[in-house]
RNA sequence: GGCGGAGUAGCUCAGUUGGUUAGAGCGGGCGUUUCAUACGCGCUAGGUCGGGGGUUCGACUCCCUCCUCCGCCA
């Protein structure tokens, strides 16, 4: 049964450029696009950019642009971006695009009619760098934005508002009907505990700028940002064909961050309820992912910059950053990007157990049959097996896709290629053939072969390039969905014997020691940035400058000056929990600061008086804000369980040790 | 401060409506095969399931309490 399947990512705001974690919402929504493809639906994705906003427009004057001009150069790299990951959006939309603008004006009209708008005026505090009021609660000292850290304007001006407080018994209906409309379900819960808080009527309109969408009828109005960007959802289908694509006649998925989640199922399903559209009307689900570290560090700006991801899939190829995003983070939750986990995971699941299950086979196939398919013959319950587990996690794939659960499809995908793994083995096709069984070793093979066009088809979605690199070493045509015909895999089918078989050629490479330490060096980030200066003993094989027998040699040593601190100060620093800033006496006329990942252990007040070990001769490392580190404290353990180098009180500060 | 979530093997996490010896992947250790990208397969983790109390014949799974972390709100 043919569906449709409409998926959106936000649109980005283009005062940034494409980075890890936009990558990681367009790759997904491609990924489920491609799943429902595969499936035979009728699938639509949406992704573009957010071009208006005070912001963009002062921005574009700092430059001597025009807005236009400013937002056509911001918005061309998320449109370059994405085909670099092999994400095929049906659509990219520009919140300046006419027909957009029109379709904004028409459902602001819409919900003017039915009495959902009024004028009146507003006066607070505002921030520019979020574009929204602020109250004088939510500012720190000397009315400074606590996100932007940048003072905030005394705004009075003029607005339209939204009656958002009238939705709130609605909202909370549509809520307890439609338990799947925000998932997963804790943000539901957040969501539904902030609307039951009540809601306020919003100020959905400005008139100290210009760079938006003018209000109907009243052009000294521009319509709030996030009125104008929400609606894009539906604008991009416009008023003709494609509005097949909206419910009840498909299935309808904004993946957003868990920051914007308030904006899109509290504002976003309540302005179109205003503007007239049913409850089964709106969006099917509105599905928040968490955020993404990177190396265990939160994505600070200077970051976001390091991990670029359309450098990762040049390095990489595409398919295996969109692997590792899909496979190594639960989607929903808060998640991980490891560069060292990602080259194990590249290893171990890409190369060795998928990759080098297709050389083998087909190594196999060419010694035997010639590079020809082999034939199927009678089946043994070592067939029977395999059978029974490849339909069974194909159906737990498929389940696991359906509910969003990506990185459990991807398990189930992969049991498949672990459990033919384990099939050969037991099956022995080289025994079968020393023993001249030539039946039952086509009999093996061709099982084989059956799972892997099994593998190609299922891990599609996530690695589109290289699945069908696989259907091209097996001989079957390329992965090539299309509406109205399923492609998931049903039954259990070898081909004929006698059919080319395609050249093998190694999948993944697996990636030796040598140019994994190559590639984390390049494309990690910097370990200027790591938090963690507090040594875990002896760096296993961190670039050594020994010889070849490990050894240094005195000058070596001698070069690392180690000096007795005394600790005078340690405090916490903000937002980095395992951080603490110490000021550390080693006998010079001032302390030193030295910021150590000693947190996560120690109270700070625990460590005031202490003699430790300080490297006083280590280059500088900046944290970022003006904090600067000057040294390090020698330390072993877990973070959490660190014992530090000290030495008795008899030693004065600033002796060296040797 | 209010609400919500989480705390399970070295790491990342699964654990249905409470029930026999608490699971998987990765890493580590041991063994083994040889078709293969030195790849595969098998075995192996002696885990107080955050602490304490309670309900029960029996709790990781229910209740209470405490601790820690996170999120939303104020």
């Amino acid at each position: 049964m043919s569906r449709r399947f409409y998926v959106t990512t936000p649109i980005y705001y283009v005062n940034d450029v494409p980075h890890l974690g936009t990558a990681y919402t367009t790759v997904v929504c491609d990924a489920l696009r491609r799943y429902h493809l595969l499936r035979g639906d009728d699938t639509f994705m949406l992704t573009g950019t957010d071009e208006h906003g005070l912001k963009i427009e002062r921005q574009a004057k700092e430059r001597g642009q025009s807005p236009q001009e400013f937002v056509d150069a911001m918005s061309a790299p998320f449109r370059t971006a994405w085909p670099a990951l092999s994400v095929e959006a049906s659509q990219f939309i520009r919140t300046t695009d006419a027909a957009h603008k029109a379709f904004v004006q028409d459902l602001w009209t819409r919900i003017e009619k039915n009495g959902d708008l009024y004028e009146g005026t507003y006066e607070d505090w505002y921030c520019v760098g979020c574009e929204s009021f602020k109250t004088e609660k939510e500012l720190l000292p000397g009315n400074v934005c606590p996100l932007h850290q940048k003072p905030v304007e005394r705004l009075k001006e003029d607005t339209y508002f939204f009656r958002l407080e009238k939705w709130q018994k609605p909202l909370l209906d549509l809520y307890a009907r439609r338990p799947d409309f925000i998932a997963p379900a804790t943000r539901r819960n957040e969501v539904v505990s902030f609307v039951e808080g009540g809601l306020k009527d919003l100020s959905v309109s400005r008139t100290s700028f210009s760079w938006g969408v003018p209000v109907p009828g009243n052009p000294r109005h521009v319509m709030y940002v996030w009125f104008d960007a929400l609606t894009n959802y539906r604008s991009a289908l416009g008023n003709g064909e494609n509005t097949r694509f909206w419910p009840p006649q498909g299935k309808v998925v904004h993946v957003v961050g868990k920051d914007i989640l308030r904006f899109h199922a509290v504002y976003w399903p309540a302005f179109l309820l205003a503007a007239g559209y049913r409850e089964d009307e709106l969006p099917s689900q509105i599905f928040a992912h968490g955020f993404l570290t990177v190396d265990g560090q939160k994505m600070s700006k200077s970051l976001r910059n390091a991990v670029d991801p359309i450098r990762l899939a040049r390095e990489l190829g595409p398919d295996v950053l969109r692997y590792h995003l899909l496979r190594a983070i639960s989607f929903g939750q808060d998640g991980d990007f490891d560069h060292a986990a990602l080259i194990e995971r590249y290893n171990a699941d890409l190369g060795k157990n998928l990759g080098n299950l297709l050389n083998r086979t087909l190594g196999l196939c060419s010694k035997l049959t010639g590079g020809k398919t082999p034939q199927m013959g009678a089946r043994t319950p070592l067939e029977d097996d395999l059978v029974a587990r490849v339909s069974a996690e194909v159906a737990t794939a498929a389940e696991a896709w359906e509910s969003l659960e990506i990185h459990r499809a991807l398990e189930a995908t992969w049991a498949i290629s672990s459990a033919a793994n384990t099939y050969i083995d037991r099956a022995a096709p080289w025994a079968s053939a020393k023993a001249g069984d030539t039946a039952r070793t086509e009999t093996i093979l061709a099982s084989l072969l059956e799972v892997l066009r099994h593998l190609a088809v299922l891990a599609w979605p996530a690695i589109p390039g290289k699945a069908n690199e696989l259907c091209g070493q097996l001989g079957v045509p390329p992965i090539a969905p299309r509406q109205g015909s399923d492609l998931w895999p049903t039954a259990f089918a070898p081909r004929a014997g006698g059919e080319a078989l395609g050249t093998p050629t190694a999948l993944f490479p697996v990636i030796d020691p040598d140019r994994q330490k190559e590639l984390l060096e390049r494309l990690a980030p910097k370990p200027a940035e790591e938090p963690a200066p507090a040594a875990p003993a002896a760096p296993p094989k961190a670039a050594p400058p020994a010889d070849a027998s490990g050894s240094i040699t005195i000058d070596q040593l001698t070069a690392v000056e180690l000096k007795v601190g005394l600790v005078k100060t340690a405090e916490r620093v903000p937002k980095k929990d395992k951080l603490l800033k110490l000021s550390v006496d080693i006998g010079e006329p001032e302390p030193r600061t030295i910021v150590a990942g000693l947190a996560l252990t120690f109270q700070p007040e625990a460590l005031v008086g202490k003699r430790v070990v300080v490297v006083a001769n280590l280059a500088p490392r900046d944290f970022g804000k003006g904090l600067v580190s000057h040294g390090m404290l020698l330390a072993t353990g877990p973070s959490e369980a660190l014992h530090l180098a000290t030495i008795d009180d008899a030693v004065a500060p600033g002796s060296r040790l040797k």
